[in-house]
DNA sequence: CTGGACGGGTCAAAGGTCTA
DNA sequence: CTAGACCTTTGACCCGTCCA
């Protein structure tokens, strides 16, 4: 941006001379930026009439403009404004009387202030310090430890990695609608992602490898939930999968539809109505994904802080526009809760036979084929103990409670994240 | 550095009226108030009717009128209007809690444009460049009709009717423990005051009746959970009920345990640890209460302001403390889970015939007495007629979702509000 | 039809940057 | 560190359109 602006100013400079014919004709006065093509030292060879004005009122020099309340140039503009700023005081070696002209104007500090205010200088024109605009100081937006940028970049992998699989054309009319064979499929290929996406959080990495499993399977199904959301807002009431099939309003089967409206309804719809950011979304991500409740967590108090910064940075993310934020942090409530529904779903389908889950899914969103359960949410659980009976029949307590029983530490999962 | 110098400059400022005299006497522009001792020519307009409403809600300078969504000065609306245009990415030097006010607004550009977000400036209101002519008028949202006092004063009903009923020991160790029936009575005593609690909103009394019942039922179960987790707020490991029964970390029924431990860990210690307020706490309930989603609304535009309203007052609650808002919220998702949870129980109790319930915990906790389910979350469900053969089948569906799913329209509920 | 509100634009005069 | 040439940002002021 600075790079291209300077570019074009360095490329205009040939017209100055002419811009500076037509401000001595037509008496503009001084221009300068915008364009950046018109250099401000513009009015100098107007000395004949108006000489005066144009004429430093400090040393005779050219004036650039009123500075302060008097016509002056940049020299004495800036030893004024450093003087004021810096509350300088200066002494006269000599008698108080020193000439102060384009040369010998910096002989003597003190004469030369002196005859800043006697010429009209006011030091109330001098202003507070302001910002610094040279913004690109690189300062990285960074939140203890996890960085927008890194998110981003996760978000972005995430993101082309099916784009390069499948080039998609943009008529949503085309696509097929998905059977529950696709749908399994698009998942299986999410959820494989989301392990990609994970390892692109250093943070993540560090975890003990117990937490890792964890947290990947723990909110698996709000991740596919989140994602698909997102791939679906340009497309009114068709949902998209990863895999380029669709899920219209209408003709899909029973349990795919209900999930797909409540998809629908409560979270692209509100995520439209607020045209999230990227940043946003990567930042809504994270804080999902490093829910510190529930999940039998080694370390909760880690994965906590991260989703702590995590949610700076949204905060951050959404410049505070007013209740922006909160709207966001209003979405996981509806995003859980949908997740948990087609969790049940899935739950129901594999019960009764309706489905063949690959062992990915069924490990990571029903929470099977690892250990017997081993209580709910944190591992220092006083109650533990007795709580093992009525996990132990999942058939009859609800799933969505023993999804979130299982102990971390499983083959296929482990085996994925291992690697790295 | 930066604080002595501006202590230095005002030390400085005598000699205004000089100044003042030296402005006539040059033909000086009036340039206003920059330093604030020179008078505007210009403030003869509105100066007179409101001189609270004419203050910049960014820096409380002079407001020239509403600019982009907010009451702001002339200062404020260009650099919004550049800021957004030029798509400006600013950082905070500091902690990103700069003072924002006439003096200081140029200190930090992050902080500035934060605060016009945070006042209400919407960067949609701000055209591209030259070529919209279109009028869209940006329509204002008027931030509305919940105000502070009353969530406060519907609180404080709440809280104090079980006092009146029993003067409370502080001594929780000569509390008895809970068994099934002391939890549902006192369940049933929280029911009805989160119905008293309604009728203090007038903006609750003002939706239709079906709406009022849906709300109240819908979440019930988190608001029984909110206010345990509140009463609890101040012991340790010790649920107390609203009948100054409690649930003690060991020795109460297994499935009880269960979700008291889950109370504790994951709300009371969280809400512990940030020592929610008053204030807080009246707004998160108020959050919580006027839940858009997933409930068959007919005006869940209503609600969804309403919630957007109360999420703004809990965000003003907050003091803008870093990250307070963000942690108060995020206490919701497990608000969610733990109150599922609960459900699920009670559910699975009902089937089992472990516990005759009353009438109204049947109703508001698990959806029942009511009309055969009517498909999910929202009215107008283009796969509504699909639904109902899932639906009704509630025994092998879970009842989580079957919860969720039931119609508005019932008796007792309804009797109980009527009469407002 | 008129005046206030609120979009847009302008440009003098603030500010900052950066090499010598 | 200061000086000063050079570039950016600020905000007071003005214009045009819409609508009550």
């Amino acid at each position: 941006m600075k790079l291209t602006r300077t570019i074009l100013k360095l490329e205009c400079t040939h017209g100055s001379t002419e811009t500076k014919l037509l401000n001595n004709m037509m008496l503009v006065p001084l221009r300068a930026n915008k364009t950046g093509s018109v250099v401000s030292a513009s009015s100098s060879s107007l000395s004949g009439a108006d000489g005066a004005k144009t004429q430093c009122f400090i040393c005779a020099d050219r004036a650039t403009g009123k500075h302060y309340g008097a016509p002056s140039c940049d020299g004495c503009k800036g030893f004024f404004r450093r003087s004021i700023r810096n509350n300088h005081t200066y002494s006269c070696r000599f008698d108080r009387q020193c000439i102060v002209d384009k040369d010998k104007r910096n002989q003597c500090r003190y004469c030369r202030l002196r005859k800043c205010f006697k010429a009209g200088m006011r030091k109330e024109a001098v202003q507070n310090e302001r910002d610094c605009i040279n913004s690109q100081r690189a300062k990285e937006q960074t939140v203890g430890t996890l960085s927008i940028s890194v998110l981003l970049q996760a978000e972005t992998t995430v993101q082309q990695f099916p784009a390069l699989l499948s080039p998609r054309s943009h008529d949503i009319t085309t696509k097929k609608t998905a059977g529950v064979g696709e749908v399994f499929e698009s998942m299986k290929q999410q959820l494989l992602l989301l392990v990609e996406w994970a390892k692109h959080i250093p943070e993540f990495c560090s975890l003990p490898i117990d937490d890792r499993v964890t947290l990947l399977r723990t909110h698996s199904a709000e991740h596919l939930i989140l994602g698909v959301a997102r791939r679906s807002l340009p497309y009114n009431n068709v949902i998209l999968l990863g895999n380029d099939f669709v899920i219209p309003p209408r003709g899909a089967e029973v349990e795919i539809s209900r999930v797909a409206f409540r998809i629908q309804e409560e979270l692209v719809k509100p995520l439209r109505e607020l045209v999230i950011t990227d940043k946003e979304f990567a930042c809504l991500r994270t804080i999902v994904f490093f829910a510190p409740d529930c999940s039998g967590l080694k370390s909760p108090q880690v994965v906590r802080h991260l989703r702590f910064q995590a949610h700076l940075l949204l905060e951050e993310a959404t410049c505070e526009q007013r209740g922006r934020f909160g709207e966001l942090l209003l979405i996981l409530p509806p995003l859980q809760s949908v997740a948990w529904q087609m969790v049940e779903t899935l739950h129901l389908a594999q019960l009764l036979g309706e489905a063949k889950m690959d062992s990915l899914l069924q490990e990571m969103l029903l929470g099977e084929g690892t250990e017997t359960g081993q209580g709910v949410c944190t591992g220092n659980d006083p109650t533990q103990d007795q709580q093992n009976d009525l996990n132990a029949s999942p058939a009859t307590f609800p799933s969505v409670i023993c999804h979130a029983s299982m102990a971390p530490t499983s083959g296929f999962l482990a085996a994925h994240i291992d690697w790295h």
